[in-house]
DNA sequence: CCATCTTTGTGCACGCGTTCACAAAGACAT
DNA sequence: ATGTCTTTGTGAACGCGTGCACAAAGATGG
C-alpha cells in the first residue's frame, strides 16, 4: 500500500529556493521595524545583523527577487518592503479557519500577528457543540458540521490545526476535501495528504526534545573537559548550535 | 516541517548529524504508539511510513545511534524506544520555566505533553504583579523579580519565552544570566545568545507566510495552465504522505 | 571628468543531507 | 547444513544551501 513513485524535486520553487523563501518573512519583519522607523535605506551588512542571517546569503536571497538594491548605497526600505510582501502573497488577503479551540486554539485566535500580515481569521470550529456559539476573540464558534460550508463560504484556502492528535487526519481530510490547500498543524500527528497540499507543522514537544538532546551533550561535554580553557563568549546572533570540531576544545558554557 | 530553525554550523554533535537529532523524536512517537499497541518489532520501511519519512533515512539515522536492528527482522520497539529516549536524553528529568503567561503561555502551561516526555513545569512566570500567586494550569504564576532564584533553585536550564516581542530579549538576557543554557522563543524577535546558548524559535506567523507564498505561487500556475498551456504544468508541491501515530496528546505551540 | 570609496551581486568551492542500490547478515524452511 | 528469503547497514553519487572573495556598479568628492 505504498505511496507510488511520486516523483518530485523535494523542493523547487520555480526560482525561489525553499530556505530563501523561508527567510524572506524574517526580513520583512526587520525592515518594517526599520520603516517604522522612518529609515530609508538599509546595507545588506545592517539588514542581515537586525535579521540574524549572514549578510551574503542575505544578499543572494534577494538576488533571487530581482535586483533591488543599489550598490554603494544598500537597499531602499520600503520598496524591499513592498516586494517581499509582493513575492510573499501578502498583499492579498487571506482568510483562515482555526479548527480546535482549545486552549492553544484560543490562543491562536487572540492572536494579534494575523492581520497585521494579510490574514484573517475567518472562523472559529470545534466539535464541542457546548463551544458553539460562544464567542473567542470576538469570534463566535461554530460546530464542526458546518466545516464545508464555513469553508466554502468564505473562499479558504488555508486551514490551521490545534485540536488533539486523534481528531487531526479526520480534520485534514475534511479540510482537504472541502478545498483547503495550505495546512498549519499544531497537532502532535503526521498528516496524511494529497499532492498539491502544503502542511506545515509545529510541535512544541519535538522542539523541547531537540533541544533536551543538545543540553544533554553540553553537560556531557562540560563535565569531561573539565579543565580546558574556555574561550571569550562571544555576542553573536541567535541559534547558536555552538559547539566546535570533534578535536576542537570546548567553548565555554557559561558564566557560573 | 514548521520549526523555526535558524541553520547554523550544523556540525555535527558528536556523531549525529542535526538533521538526525530532529528526526528522533518523530520516530520516537511512532515507536511509541507501537510499542502501546504490544507490537513487538517493526521494519524500516513500516516505521518509516509511520514517521513520514524515507526507509533509507530512517535508517541511516539509526545506523549513528549504533546497530539496533536485526537484519531480515526489523527493530525491536521495545528497545529502540530505550535508546532513542537515553540519546535525546529524555530519561532524566527536564525542569522548565515558561516566561509570559498570557493565552500563549497559559496554552503550554496546559500542555499534557510535557510530562509524558520527562519535561516538567517548575515554575511559571508573568511581569504581571496582578498575576502573582494566581494559578494556572495548577500552578502558581510568580513575578519576574524572582526569575534568578526560581532558575537557581530549582536547577533549570530551559526557558520558554512566551513574552511579547519587546520584552523577549530582556527576559533572554536575564534567563541566561542565571543559567539557561537553552531556550524556545515564541516571542516574534531575534534573540542574541552567548556562545554556548541553544535556541530555537517558533513563529506563526512566519509559518503562514510560507504557507501564503505557496498558495500563491499553486494558484499562479493553475491559472496560467489554465487553457492555452502547451504543457498542462502540474504542481509538484507537498509533502511526505503517510499515516498515524496516536499520540492523545493535545497539540501546543504557537507564537506571540 | 576622473579617482576613490562603498556596497551590491555572484561565481565558486565546500559540506551536509538525501537517496539509490546492493552486499552482508540473519531468520527460517527443508 | 544448505539454500532461500527478508531486511538491515552503508558506500557512493547527487543536489541544495552556505559563505568566501571579488569584480562590477554606482555614489561621492575633488
Amino acid at each position: 500500500m505504498a505511496t507510488g513513485r511520486t516523483h518530485r524535486p523535494a523542493t523547487r520553487s520555480r526560482g525561489i529556493p525553499e530556505a530563501t523563501v523561508a527567510r524572506l518573512p524574517l526580513y520583512l519583519r526587520a525592515l518594517t521595524a526599520l520603516s517604522e522607523r522612518s529609515v530609508p535605506t538599509v546595507s545588506s551588512e545592517e539588514l542581515a545583523a537586525a535579521a540574524g542571517v549572514n549578510s551574503a546569503k542575505l544578499r543572494k536571497d534577494f538576488s533571487y527577487l530581482g535586483s533591488y538594491g543599489t550598490r554603494g548605497v544598500g537597499y531602499d526600505v520600503e520598496y524591499l518592503v513592498y516586494q517581499i510582501s509582493r513575492e510573499l502573497g501578502l498583499t492579498q488577503d487571506w482568510p483562515v479557519v482555526i479548527v480546535g479551540i482549545g486552549n492553544l486554539g484560543a490562543a491562536l485566535a487572540n492572536y494579534g500577528g494575523f492581520a497585521s500580515r494579510g490574514f484573517r481569521v475567518a472562523a472559529l470550529i470545534d466539535a464541542d457543540p457546548a463551544m458553539a456559539g460562544k464567542p473567542v476573540a470576538g469570534i463566535p464558534v461554530q460546530h464542526t458540521d458546518d466545516l464545508e460550508k464555513i469553508i466554502d463560504d468564505n473562499g479558504v484556502s488555508i486551514g490551521v490545526i490545534a485540536t488533539p492528535a486523534g481528531a487531526a487526519q479526520q480534520v485534514c481530510d475534511r479540510l482537504v476535501a472541502a478545498g483547503v490547500t495550505s495546512i498549519l498543524n499544531f497537532a502532535p500527528t503526521v498528516l496524511s495528504v494529497p499532492d498539491g497540499v502544503d502542511v506545515r507543522k509545529v510541535d512544541l514537544s519535538i522542539e523541547l526534545q531537540i533541544l533536551a538532546f543538545h543540553e544533554q551533550r553540553k553537560a556531557g561535554e562540560e563535565a569531561q573537559a573539565d579543565g580546558a580553557g574556555p574561550a571569550a563568549v562571544t555576542r553573536e546572533e541567535s541559534d547558536a548550535s555552538a559547539d566546535q570540531g570533534p578535536d576542537g576544545d570546548v567553548p565555554a558554557v557559561m558564566p557560573a
